[in-house]
DNA sequence: CTGTATCCTTAGGGATACTG
DNA sequence: CAGTATCCCTAAGGATACAG
């Protein structure tokens, strides 16, 4: 298994170790393009996660320096997820994911506006994308 | 689970489907960065296949329309794995997510005139790669 | 609301032997 | 060489109940 290996030297094999499975990057994509925040929202998404699953995925996610884990400063019992540089980093990945399916299956829809400006000012759509989830944050 | 939605909209779902295994993307990095046709060659990457995953995988990834299987016109015996168009059109995906992992994870690391020619110039280097790995296959 | 704690199932994957 | 065919095993994930 690509995670065993001591010293590890490919970037394809520590992408997959932080999100190669079958979570993280729906819940990466519904914290940084869908401005969830919570988990109660992060519970909604279609695919239907299971609570237990969305527990140890938000935490190895911390673990790996994706997210942050906050608390409301006026009600404590507020939970919310912050997005790091290093999740936002992947913003562009996610991009070209989505032209990719998009081209590939007819069945795949995403917001045809989004993918127009990838196309044709992607350093400035990645860069607003980013400012957006900066400021949700707060 | 991700894969069994029968109305499946979003590109990064798909993507999953389609590649978001331990092993897909690593045969597609083989195949498409490091230049390797056959099966054998595929079997020594550093990571370890079994033989019996490897065969599966490269039926899935010609099931998904990413690779075509081939045997030489002269020596029949010989087999060789072509990429489709669908297949080079990854290249970027793989470029963005080594570019991250460079970034993020101090024990990667990719080849620097790689890495420096895709910050600086992003289609050129995808249209050489494509085009070297095109080239390869006949 | 935001999770733990269990229990259970299954698909994915490792090891190895074998085949045309 | 390019895989099949088995057997086995475990980690990942679903369902559900419950707790602070």
């Amino acid at each position: 298994m690509p995670s065993s290996k001591l010293n590890n030297k490919c970037p394809i094999d520590y992408a997959l170790e932080v999100f190669g499975d079958r979570w993280t990057l729906l819940v990466l994509r519904d914290l940084m393009l869908s401005g969830k925040r919570h988990y109660r929202e992060l519970m909604t998404s279609k695919e239907g996660i299971a609570t237990n699953i969305l527990a140890s995925r938000l935490q190895k996610m911390e673990t790996d320096g994706l997210i942050i884990r906050k608390q409301n400063s006026e009600d404590k019992r507020q939970i919310f997820y912050e997005l790091t540089e290093k999740a936002l980093d992947l913003i562009p990945v996610l991009l070209e994911i989505s032209r990719w399916s998009v081209i590939y299956d007819k069945d795949t829809a995403a917001p045809p506006e989004l993918m127009r400006r990838f196309n044709e000012e992607p350093q400035q759509l990645i860069a607003e994308l980013k400012d957006a989830a900066r400021t949700r944050q707060t």
